[in-house]
RNA sequence: GGCCCCAUCGUCUAACGGUUAGGACACCACUCUUUCAAGGUGGUAACACGGGUUCGAUUCCCGUUGGGGCUACCA
């Protein structure tokens, strides 16, 4: 089989059009297919090297390679302009001079005042020396497509069988007055000269189907087997847009999340792999997918699961698998971590956090544990504990002072704080508890005396210091 | 409006005529622990509605309702 993704250039990859190039990567990957990249250019207007270049970095993030390609639709206009002479030489197209504004007029008084406007076919009964005529005078035209009134009907991959009606389709336009091909045109075009076999896209590409069809048919080549995917929606039910937030695999890429995961998290968006599979590495997917497990429905993005995984991805990947996501983070971050060694750090943050962000920033802290600002929680742990704060931490620091270097370890510490609780007559918690929220601002984070250990024990003497002068007394 | 698609917990989904309708996220308890958003255990929560077909429908058919897509000299 022959799959091709064919985004258009809109600056940005679309989660939708990820999870849709997923789906044509892990078909071809599954049948040992081959998988194409095409790039939809046909509306150079809106046309810049620059937008290209997301696409390809969004698909290259996820791991979606791809055999062929990138091809640009724009590079193929010579062909395409063949194939509408081909049409239109056999009587399938025709020449139509109406302006857009005769157009617009006759939109606005057809019955549907403009909406489900079919034209009406008047350029297509005229005869053929008037047409010659107006050519030859140098009449701007363009080429539409004469719509055979027959069934248009195709066995979808995912649907069944969909049936429409050329008596319901418009002779829609094939080749615009400038002589530029009308996306319809240039993807059967490409598609044909590409031998797709399988085409596999969104949704919202049903209604272009009967279309393309038609086109088929009047080129006189078979079709393609066609499989629709169910859109992705917003939280409120409506098609993703960039009201939703984010939209983009980039957007997701800058809020920590892994390629790995997000990969995860859109195969499971309208495909199941069955036997209540949630974590599936590359192979396992490829080896699982199938085009008849793929949903119908149209799927919510949630964030809160993609997170989840993300988070899932993280813990089970080691420090050193983590170390180039992390330390980019932290250089953008502005955190120096020259001589320091991250692994210790991670080991001990990574299963609590979701994202790559906060992963970073936790091992920010623990690099420099003044940076650490009080979260809510913290901030109402030391209202409730009241004087019991201030005297946790004067006991702690005490305790702590007393440690050598060579005791300035986890087993070391636990010792020592325990001894200084036990002589105090305070619960441990309540020695703990104070340090945490002073070294990290918060009320999480890995064992204390693993904390203290991985922070060092000049840095954590300073920062309690620091904090017993802020610390309320009373 | 016309054409088309869709319909299981709040969300992602399993089920391919007979199940106490299963799993995951989220949520809520409990548990482990010096804390926890981590781990463990458990819980709340769904077959849109109405007709058929059938011994039997979440499952097949029709309709209703509801949602969505498309309807450009955009892609």
């Amino acid at each position: 089989p022959r799959l091709r993704f064919a985004p258009s250039h809109t600056g940005y990859l679309h989660v939708g059009g990820a999870r849709t190039a997923l789906f044509n990567w892990l078909y071809a990957k599954h049948t040992g297919g081959t998988f194409i990249l095409r790039i939809e250019d046909t509306d150079h207007a809106r046309s810049t090297e620059a937008h290209t270049q997301v696409v390809l970095d969004g698909l290259q993030w996820l791991g979606l390679d791809w055999d062929e390609g990138p091809y640009f639709q724009g590079a193929e206009i010579a062909r395409h302009r063949a194939d509408v002479e081909r049409l239109l030489a056999a009587g399938k197209g025709y020449r139509c001079f109406c302006t857009k504004e005769e157009l617009e007029a006759q939109r606005k008084g057809s019955p549907g005042g403009g909406d489900g406007f079919k034209y009406d076919r008047r350029c297509w009964r005229l005869p053929p020396e008037q047409v010659a005529e107006r050519v030859a005078r140098g009449m701007p035209f363009v080429i539409r497509f004469l719509m055979p009134d027959e069934e248009i009907a195709w066995d979808d991959a995912v649907h069944g069988r969909i049936t429409f009606h050329g008596r319901d389709l418009d002779d829609f336009v094939i080749l615009r007055s400038d002589r530029t091909p009308i996306y319809n045109l240039a993807v059967v075009s490409d598609d044909i000269a590409m031998t797709i076999t399988h085409v596999l896209r969104g949704d919202d590409h049903i209604s272009n189907t009967p279309k393309q069809i038609a086109l088929y048919r009047a080129l006189g080549v078979a079709i393609p087997v066609f499989a629709h995917v169910p859109m992705i929606l917003g939280t409120d039910g409506k098609k993703l847009s960039k009201r939703h937030g984010a939209t983009a695999v980039g957007d997701y890429q800058n809020q920590g999340i892994l390629p790995g995961a997000m990969r995860n998290f859109l195969a499971l968006l309208g495909w199941s792999p069955g036997e209540d599979r949630e974590i599936l590495s590359e192979a396992g997917m490829i080896e699982l997918f199938s085009l008849d497990s793929i949903q119908k429905k149209a799927a919510v993005f949630d964030v809160a699961k993609l997170e989840w995984m993300n988070g899932q991805y993280l813990s089970a990947m080691t420090a050193v698998e983590l170390s180039g996501p992390l330390e980019r983070e932290l250089a953008r971050m502005g955190v120096d971590t020259s001589g320091r060694a991250l692994a210790p750090i991670v080991e001990g943050v990574k299963s609590r956090a979701r994202t790559v962000l906060q992963l970073a920033e936790r091992v920010a802290v623990r690099l420099d544990p003044s940076r650490g600002t009080l979260d809510d929680k913290a901030d109402a742990l030391i209202k409730k504990m009241g004087a019991g704060f201030a005297a946790g931490l004067e006991v702690a620091l005490a305790s702590l002072r007393q440690a050598g270097v060579d005791e300035w370890n986890p087993d070391g510490i636990l010792a020592r704080l325990k001894e200084a609780a036990d002589a105090a007559s305070l619960k441990i918690g309540d020695v703990m508890q104070p340090i945490r929220v002073a070294l990290t601002g918060t009320t999480v984070s890995e064992p204390v005396n693993e904390l203290l250990a991985v922070v060092g024990r000049e840095p954590s003497l300073r920062q309690l210091e620091r904090f017993v002068r802020r610390a309320p007394t009373a």
